[in-house]
DNA sequence: AAAATAGTGTCTGTGAGACAGTATCGC
DNA sequence: GCGATACTGTCTCACAGACACTATTTT
């Protein structure tokens, strides 16, 4: 059974969150070797007594650096190897964490822009990378990139969300009909945005989940 | 560093072959506890002394196991959690194989239906269900059905294999159209199937590696 | 009224589906 | 020639992009 040395096994997360400038990372500053004082990804060991699985650890993890609860996470992939970590073999289960609207006030994490973070320690650089490709592949097949907005918000919202996130302009009467058709959202009747001109419509998620968009090849 | 005690990790491979019966799940009955002789997905532990990485694992398993080299293996999650192995808190990383063409003989691996492989060992019925699903989502916008084939195929085998993956009928016309669109296959010149009718133009994939078509939302 | 943003209507080009028609093989 | 499968041409319909137009607010 454990005839095999074990490898560290941790649990890191790529918290974004959507601003008027982009997309930012939190990150916090290791406070011990290896890699002392570099940002890094908020992460840590697995507690087998009391994290039911990794999906528990990344919340356990998200909730102690970063005070926030019930956001959106999903599993991205496993970083493992000899040389990623210089105490030893090591493997990471990689989360990749969204947060709605404004961040908290006060919490514990260090904002740098997402696509330009600085020299991270470990390979949380590649990790980086590798969550805003899934970003950006997901954006375009599924409503992921409502998760990075507040419960509520308006069809102009949306579409520079996706925009932001796939790089691209989208045409906003295609997108009006196409989030029509898709039935993902549904007006919260008789809320309107103020604004200093016409407001628009307020929306939200028909379900809480993520949906995949259908597609043919 | 070691403050925390180490869950196990190991890794499983989900290994699917096509055949004309649809696809086929490569299993290994245990020879020991826990589950002893139930079939479960080929797997083991990480060799942190050999082992590069957890993908390097997988294919030492395969090859080991299967006695299979230069296959289509790709990472599809980490699966975890304390009641999955009566052994104690557990992560396995767990991988997809496809095999191209036909099985080789004398195998180690025994075969089953992968749409009902009957119960497996460990929370294998559960990985190879998530690995099907990967496999119908990935083969609605990539080139990974043809990883299921020879190197070299005709477009109806192609096609029929998408069929297959994906379970519905693609109109042909079109997809010739989408093929030629798409820039993913090369006729090799002069080569053409032989058969009871018209013999068609056989093709190979113009790159070796995996390749995602575009998607506008 | 002007400016600004929200939302609608409609034209057009592209591309997928359907399917008839043509090509090339074995028998 | 006939049957079978491979491949091509073309019609049509659906849908995305473009963009003009209307609507509703603040100043």
């Amino acid at each position: 059974m454990t005839d095999f040395p074990r490898p560290i096994l941790t649990v890191d997360v790529v918290v974004l969150e959507l601003r008027d400038t982009g997309l930012w990372l939190g990150t916090i500053a290791r406070d011990s070797a290896p890699f002392p004082q570099m940002p890094a990804l908020p992460g840590g060991y697995v507690h087998v007594d009391t994290d039911k699985d990794t999906a528990d650890t990344a919340r356990r993890v998200i909730k102690a650096k970063a005070g926030l609860t019930d956001i959106f996470c999903e599993q991205l992939g496993t970083f493992s190897g000899a040389d990623r970590d210089p105490r030893g073999w090591s493997a990471t289960v990689v989360y990749y964490a969204l947060i709605r609207g404004a961040r908290p006030k006060g919490a514990g994490l260090v904002w740098v822009p997402a696509g330009n973070p600085g020299v991270l320690a470990f390979d949380h650089n590649e990790l980086v990378a590798a969550a805003l490709d899934r970003l950006r592949a997901k954006g375009s097949w599924s409503n992921l990139p409502a998760f990075l907005l507040a419960k509520t918000f308006t069809l102009a919202e949306l579409r520079q969300t996706y925009e932001t996130i796939l790089g691209t302009s989208l045409n906003d009467s295609a997108f009006r009909r196409k989030m029509e058709e898709l039935d993902l959202i549904e007006p919260v009747i008789g809320k309107k945005s103020k604004s200093t001109a016409r407001p628009a419509q307020i929306y939200r998620l028909k379900q809480g989940a993520l949906r995949a968009f259908d597609r043919r090849i």
